[in-house]
DNA sequence: GAAGAAAGACAGGGACCCTGTCTTTCATTC
DNA sequence: GAATGAAAGACAGGGTCCCTGTCTTTCTTC
């Protein structure tokens, strides 16, 4: 540690809005995925939220899929595979089509979502707790308008 | 496309704290590494910000930008490979330990990061257009806040 | 019926991160 | 001053997530 210099010109601004940005949602993202490993839930990562979160009730392609998380549909099936050999999800084939399969959340893939929900719900509580609920629902509203500008 | 419901629950709540922060933060990202692509810079990737923005001017050894980054010295130290191989950085003895070795910018790396600082700089001008000088001054102190109760 | 498009499977590779181990050097202690 | 433990970094190997390219099967369209 000797090395350090005390005051480097990344130290001296932290006020860097992507860094601002980035922080909160990381910390939150760690800690949901701790929740889950405590939970029975230790294979389930970060990028699978990409299946879940774009998983219609009726099931959905592998490349429907692919193309809501904007990533390529090798890279999508993989994840599917591995929720599937986890039981999260099923893939069906589609009566409509016998080139494709729906995949499809099991009652163990709602269990997770269940769990999933109540942590965003109970964080979200908490940082209301910091901040105050005035705040909070400022700082909502304020991203919410950053996000449609971009 | 047939099978996508229209309004699937994870359509409904884009409200969701986790989602408006990452997204802007990934925009941004994103658009700072096309722009270093741009300006002659395309073997600089996302990962790569941990070692500019832990570097100090004296120099830095690895195993102080690992923890300092959180990740292992092995991860740091191909990250500060790499640069080094593109001219960003280079290491040289450190004079007081010879264990050690003092990983230090090259002026390609000063370029890169003075880069960065305009990019960031017209990014938050951008923004600032688009939302406000108020309200994006009012973000950045509600993010300030939230980061601190974190 | 033929041609092109679309869904998914399979092969292979790159980037980033990890654990484990090793050598060299330093710091501490007897 | 020698021995021991800690620290810096190098090297080997592996896992995850993402990619491009290619192939087969099936559907759609003409």
């Amino acid at each position: 540690m000797s090395s350090r210099a005390p005051d480097t010109p990344a130290r001296r601004q932290p006020e860097n809005l992507g860094v601002l940005l980035r922080e909160p949602f990381l910390a939150a993202s760690e800690r949901l995925h701790e929740h889950f490993a405590e939970h029975g839930h230790p294979d389930v990562r970060p990028p699978h939220g990409n299946v879940f979160q774009f998983l219609d009730d009726g099931g959905t392609r592998v490349s429907v899929l692919a193309e809501r998380a904007q990533v390529t549909k090798q890279s999508m099936a993989e994840l599917v595979a591995h929720l599937e050999r986890h039981g999260y999800v099923e893939r069906t084939p589609d009566p409509g089509d016998r080139r494709a399969k729906l995949v499809r959340s099991t009652p163990r893939g709602a269990e997770l979502y269940a769990l999933a929900r109540e942590f965003v719900i109970e964080t979200e509580a908490e940082w209301e707790r910091r901040l105050g609920k005035a705040k909070l629902r400022q700082l909502r509203q304020l991203l919410k308008e950053l996000n449609a500008a971009i």
